[in-house]
DNA sequence: GTCTATAGTTCGATAGAC
DNA sequence: GTCTATCGAACTATAGAC
């Protein structure tokens, strides 16, 4: 892919994961780059496909960086829930829901269905190759996995809201920490 | 209010909380009524105006449906949880992130804090009135009760989105059991 | 690769008939 | 209370000069 392309991409990312795909126009994306709204047509065949390739290039590296993560920390439940949630906070769109409601309503039900099986292989299946062994072993309750993957990634939407809002006053590191230990052992004192 | 102006506030909570502020038009909701789009304007003075008016009213029976919820329950933070989590799953807004970044950014800046305030004080306020004291007993770790407020709601937006796409085969009953005994108790087996 | 110009559509909102 | 008609603005996308 071209760098200019690149930059297009790069550009229409930030805009359409902050606010969504109806909410942005072509102008908005050009007038961050500096261009007029048609010299964007040089690099994209429309509004669609720009929207779809920024979806796929942000999910490969959702993959990539969830697959890192796990492989990167120690070969334990904790830790790698850790390390996942850490990549969320900074890396995941922060409004995973809207990406599949509002934003799958106004792209060709093709694209949609697309969308819905992107999150599902590059977000809910790396998760759940960390979840899935664990039950195995009998470490973490025989409840369905994808509940707790999709709880995990509802609350990491959350708290990565708060963090970019500043909501909390503690650091981020803590805020992940006081997360998974909930997640893992639970609110209750015991 | 009279009784046709809250028919097009129906419509317009709908479309809205479906798909954001800025995915629908004047001319969607007037459709959905059977009107002409310039009818609308007898009822309300705008798009915005029936954008606050819609999220002001729905507040407004998030706040008396937890509150009734929570005072329905048994006097216990589990039985109250799921009270909670009971009522969220079938009535609240899918997708408040959206709400709280999307939506927020397309209004005017007034009504934007208007909405930040309305859903801290009709969705976190009575959660916290359940942890809060819960904490104070000892029975819940003394962490952030914000953070855990927000837990819930983010977990609740994902299981209602999980719920509503019929995404999981159990029914809904099972999930919160089982959604908040995770929350209580953690998912490790002890 | 980016520009200007513009076609064609849709938007929110107003005016005025009924 | 709802209609038709319409205005001005914004939108996606295309054509063609440079």
């Amino acid at each position: 892919m071209s760098e200019a392309r690149e930059r297009v991409l790069d550009a229409a990312e930030k805009l359409f994961m902050d606010q969504g795909y109806a909410a942005i126009s072509m102008r908005d994306i050009a007038g961050v780059l500096g261009l007029q709204q048609a010299a964007l047509y040089y690099h994209v065949k429309g509004k669609e496909e720009l929207f779809m390739a920024v979806v796929e290039r942000n999910m490969q590296r959702q993959r990539t960086g969830l697959e890192q993560a796990i492989a990167s920390a120690p070969d334990d439940l904790e830790a790698q829930l850790k390390a996942i949630a850490h990549w969320l906070v900074e890396h995941m769109p922060v409004d995973m829901i809207r990406m599949l409601r509002s934003d799958a309503a106004h792209i060709s039900p093709t694209y949609a269905s697309q969308l819905l099986r992107h999150v599902a292989e590059s977000m809910m299946e790396p998760i759940l190759s960390v979840i899935q062994p664990a039950q195995r072993r009998g470490e973490v309750q025989p409840m369905d996995p994808n509940l707790l993957a999709g709880m995990l990634i509802g609350v990491m939407n959350w708290v990565a809201y708060f963090d970019q809002e500043a909501l909390l006053e503690m650091p981020t590191e803590a805020v992940i920490e006081q997360v998974i230990a909930v997640l893992l052992h639970g609110m209750i004192v015991r």
